[in-house]
DNA sequence: CCTTGACCTTCCAATCATGGGAAGGTGTTG
DNA sequence: CAACACCTTCCCATGATTGGAAGGTCAAGG
């Protein structure tokens, strides 16, 4: 299987597979008398996983130690909960930060007449001193 | 006022000060005989109207628009508005993908028994065919 | 036999917002 | 005069991904 079918099998872009073989997230697999590179079931699986992750917004790095774990038989589930446990908790910090931001927008918005006349109470809240966006 | 006061009372830190300047967000400056940043209370309330924006999530580019219709007296705040608008949906979308990862990952966290056995659903669920996550 | 097109290879660059640090100038204080 | 706290410009790194250039490989069709 050359790379554009394992990129199409997995979701997995055939860039970022390149990619992440070099910076060594997967391994550098089997390659063909031409130089292309070959990959099979288990490669498969393995890229697949790595999509999955990526799309519950796993980090690469945070990937890494789940593929790991992943090959790892020795592991134990408590080591895998708490990886997941600490990344889900930085999403649901992110996601309330956002409803800060959503919140604030949403009130300067409902001042806003919304019209032809230059006077905005967004510009003015921005021009403010201090907006509520949780962040930095 | 050198760059350094400038930072500390807009909460823009000096290294963004030069580089939102060097992108032509701000204008060039007044310099001092040395060659020194100056800054007076016109630039400082640029700088926080962009600390807010950038607080609020908004991009550098949206916040060059924003900062056009601010210094344009004849503008309408129905420009305001859109560009605003936009920006929350943007946000809401994005707390809505979080949302979804979230979940899936409270989902596959609740069936792990976090011990130290082998067995994980989570890397299961991870190594499975398709994860709910939105995103790409 | 040669061309076309669809693959593949590596390498370099851009994105976005920010920070780190080097090398050097300026200015005040002891 | 030295120490220190500023300032200057310039280059590089981050994280994940994409784009593109320049070139090699391979199968089908004229």
């Amino acid at each position: 299987m050359q790379i554009g079918a394992a990129a199409e099998a997995s979701g997995v872009s055939a860039k970022m597979i390149r990619h992440y073989e070099s910076i060594g997230l997967i391994a550098n697999g089997a390659r063909r008398d031409n130089g292309y590179r070959d990959y099979d079931q288990r490669d498969l699986h393995e890229l697949r996983f790595i999509r999955s992750a990526r799309d519950l917004g796993f980090s690469l790095e945070e990937i890494r130690a789940l593929l790991d774990l992943w090959r790892n038989k020795a592991r134990s589930s408590r080591d895998v909960y708490a990886l997941a446990a600490r990344h889900l908790h930085q999403i649901e910090t992110k996601i309330t930060e956002l409803q800060a931001m959503s919140q604030t927008l949403r009130q300067l918005l409902h001042a806003c007449h919304s019209d032809q006349r230059p006077e905005c109470p967004i510009l003015d809240g921005l021009g403010g001193e201090g907006i509520r966006g949780v962040h930095r």
